[in-house]
DNA sequence: CTTGACCTTAAACCATGGTTTAAGGTTTAG
DNA sequence: CTAAACCTTAAACCATGGTTTAAGGTCAAG
């Protein structure tokens, strides 16, 4: 299968497959007799189990980090699972924070309220959280 | 007051006043005879007016926006509390979004427990959410 | 008069996740 | 045979929000 195959089969475009291999996330593809480059189906899998890792919120980094065991070997479910513990322990940091924020947003929006001619920088920075 | 002591004043390192003001979210500042920039106490304000508007969630573009009505102007009040309606519901979405990805990674993590065989790529992504 | 602390600029560099472009080789249909 | 469609590479470019570096000017203390 041709890159441009694989594209469509993948919903990705070209460029980002050539990207991920030059950083490594997939490993170099095999070259058909012309130098195009020439994939197995199972790459399709490959490609797309990256595409879901990456919309659960892993970087491209740690996929790598979870493909790259040793060559040829698939990252055990354990090892998996761990990452997916971790993920959801961000996660649940991320939206603390983000709580936090729109908390602190509200209380600047109800403090301009309540002091309507409030409109330079002294005042505004005299809000206290 | 020369850019070191903004610096220690508002806790940001003079390279990012520096930055700020290519960037144009502060004015140029004005010159001492030997070429220092030399600084007002307002400018104190200015740039924890912004910092605090950064920890809120706003983009530099967005603050620049905010910040630029007529030269020498403020905002006013409505246009900031406006600013900061549409910040509290970017927040919502992007809460609503990070659930429905937590809800993602747990179903995955489920999946795998449930399924401790699955250890190819060809069975993650038979995944169903 | 020299040393150190402070200031100046432009330009390069960092991370992240790519896309776009330029210049060219290959293949397939008509 | 030619044109379109496809492939190749390296390098530049994009956004975001800066930091770092190099090469130099200025200023205060001793």
């Amino acid at each position: 299968m041709k890159i441009g195959e694989l594209s469509e089969r993948t919903g990705l475009p070209a460029s980002r497959i050539r990207f991920y291999e030059t950083s490594g996330l997939i490993p170099a593809a095999d070259r058909a007799p012309n130098g195009y480059r020439d994939y197995d189906a199972s790459m399709i899998e490959r490609l797309r189990m990256i595409d879901l890792a990456k919309s659960l919120g892993f970087s491209l980094e740690e996929i790598s980090g979870l493909m790259a065991t040793s060559p040829g070997e698939r990252p055990s479910c354990e090892t998996v699972s761990a990452a997916l513990e971790e993920k959801l322990t961000a996660i649940d940091a991320h939206m603390k924070q983000l709580r936090e924020t729109r908390r602190r947003v509200e209380s600047t929006l109800r403090y301009l309220k309540e002091n309507p001619g409030a409109e330079n920088h002294a005042d505004v920075s005299r809000i206290r959280f």
